[in-house]
DNA sequence: GTAATTAACACAATCGATTGTGTATCTTTT
DNA sequence: AAAAGATACACAATCGATTGTGTTAATTAC
């Protein structure tokens, strides 16, 4: 007897003024055709009745839900929660909600979560990946329905789709390049899985640095991985007790890197001079580890901005004019892990 | 013309299987009134056809939306998005889609997220509070609508709603009892703005163990920040000028913790023999830091997970019985900032 | 074999807002 | 002052699924 405290609907605040619910409804919307005594009453009454459009109602007319569907890996990490941070940011201006899910980088959970967003009739949605997505096959109906896809970093070639990423294969030749400026002629790869774009990528980069400067491609000192902080260790361990160790390390990721340089550190072997390492992703750690680590820093939150940006776009223009790739900018965050010159003491060397 | 393709709906299941939209509509939800053959026939059609159901439609009707509103201050923070992380998975697996919102740390932000998720009709709230926010006007729609609300680790002490948090003053207490026991007779602390809950009660565990070790409390000591890399930088040189300086801090959070370390060791100020150092969260960067950082374990992706089970079973108890507190575990992470022995050189004492 | 069940499905109202079309009343024009 | 155009609002259909209440046909009971 308690909560049957129905809401307030339109007809009630018709009933209450004596004019039409039609009437109720454009007056909120301000329609031009509702004269402004009435609409200004219609308003006050509203708020005075503790009035809340009912936007289910609304939606089901309208068919519109104003729910945008994220789905990534893992939320708990670094990127993605940058990402995800810059699609809210973006969103919530243009009046989208934004539903996350994650696939903890498992292929079917990733196939559930994208039936489940298209079943909640989110308008947009935009996806990294997980680590094992081979087939695309769930994300056919949304584009059957038209409704907007846009992918980040981790990314299909074979979709055509609107897709936000990094120049991988530049900034892995960069960092590359970088180290074999640093003297450094037997670079080993942390590499992540080859299906996957980012990885491949990477990998593709670091290797054309390889031939650009005429360096030897040892098969040896390429090591896929997970690219989690064990593997790491456990790459680091098994490059560093090979008979020609490398000298140099370029991980496709920065907690491998990180692992790497604890590893080289509790076996006594010195970073940079030794063994130097550069990552991938600017995470927070990587400025923390000791020497700091020379990475690629990723603009997360942007590519979040930007993803959001898309799926609005795409929305607008109703005629898929046609899919449009974004490629941002990386930069070649330098640091001590590999800089075989004494480095110089600086209090903003920083760029976090 | 193109995109005129309509969406099946049940009727034009119901019309081509010569049935009511009723039949159909049963069928689809395994009703026990419609026969065995006819609800083979209605869902293998609707398969055939490509139907999905109109949950907006359904919404309307059944009044409701599936959907968890959460509130944080931002997203890519590791103790946050990990919450989240929690709160998606129990949200999902219960069938519930998870809307997220960051305050970044603004109350009017916070209020307006708290309305947009209210006019959106979630159908239940996980809120961490803005830093700043005082007053809880804006979550009374809520309660008067009975809508589930759950605070998660900054909460307010005034609101009667569930809780779920961790005990700030013991874990703060046991991190400054420890520095004691390492022999520290002047420690400092980092604190957080004192109208927010968990930096109150870390604070008044710190001074309750200084007292209750017999140390004087110097204000001087006690530095009052957002905690922030910055602030870290700027207290620890700050206290390290003092004529008088600390020989540990125990920090509220990691990051400030994190620069304390790094501001002494740039200041030729050993860490621990001459500053011991503690923080808050166990942070990536606390077990990477050098030396690796003492710290207090914070549950976060259980407490996530335990908030959307509360939500849930709030919503089930339709006779609000009583708010429910739930206080978790912490641990305290013992590693070589605190340590004033000399470290026995381990690879397996990380807990990360 | 008739009454009493049970099984299987249809009717029609309902959820609350939106919107194309219609209809008075009021202005303006000339 | 009559015609023409604005102004301000109401009617009623619609979005798609759900659900309480029939209604018919088939089954069982005795």
């Amino acid at each position: 007897m308690k909560k049957k405290k129905k809401e307030v609907t339109i007809y009630d605040i018709a009933e209450a003024l004596n004019v039409s619910a039609t009437t109720v409804s454009r007056a909120l919307n301000d329609h031009f055709s509702i004269g402004k005594k009435t609409t200004g009453a219609v308003k006050k009454l509203a708020r005075e009745m503790g009035y809340r459009p009912n936007i289910i109602a609304s939606g089901l007319r309208k068919n519109e839900t104003n729910a945008i569907g994220v789905i990534v890996s893992w939320i708990n990490r670094p990127f993605i929660s940058s990402l995800i941070s810059g699609i809210e940011a973006v969103a919530d201006k243009a009046g989208y909600n934004v539903i996350i899910s994650q696939s903890n980088d498992s292929f079917e959970k990733e196939v559930t979560k994208a039936q489940t967003l298209y079943a909640s009739r989110v308008e947009g949605l935009i996806v990294s990946l997980a680590m094992d997505t081979k087939s695309y096959d769930h994300f056919y109906p949304y584009q059957q329905n038209n409704i907007p896809i846009v992918f980040v970093d981790r990314i299909s070639l074979e979709m055509e789709t609107d897709k936000v990423i990094i120049n991988n294969f530049d900034a892995a030749f960069t960092a590359t390049e970088h180290l074999i400026k640093m003297g450094c002629k037997r670079i080993a790869h942390f590499a992540g899985a080859q299906h996957r774009n980012i990885y491949k990528e990477r990998q593709d980069g670091y290797l054309h640095a390889l031939r650009t400067y005429n360096l030897p491609v040892d098969e040896q000192l390429i090591l896929h991985s997970n690219l989690s902080i064990e593997e790491g260790w456990k790459g680091t361990r098994h490059l560093l007790g090979l008979s020609n160790p490398p000298d140099a390390i370029f991980s496709a990721n920065d907690s491998a890197a990180v692992s790497a340089i604890q590893c080289a550190k509790e076996l006594g072997i010195r970073v940079p001079e030794s063994l130097a390492v550069a990552g991938f992703n600017n995470d927070r750690i990587s400025s923390i580890i000791e020497p700091p680590l020379t990475t690629i820093n990723h603009p997360a939150i942007d590519m979040g901005k930007i993803a959001a940006q898309q799926v609005l776009k795409q929305k607008k223009n109703r005629e898929m004019v046609q899919s449009e790739t974004v490629v941002l900018k990386t930069d070649l965050i330098i640091r001590a892990s590999s800089l075989r010159e004494p480095l110089v003491k600086s209090n903003a060397s920083d760029s976090f």
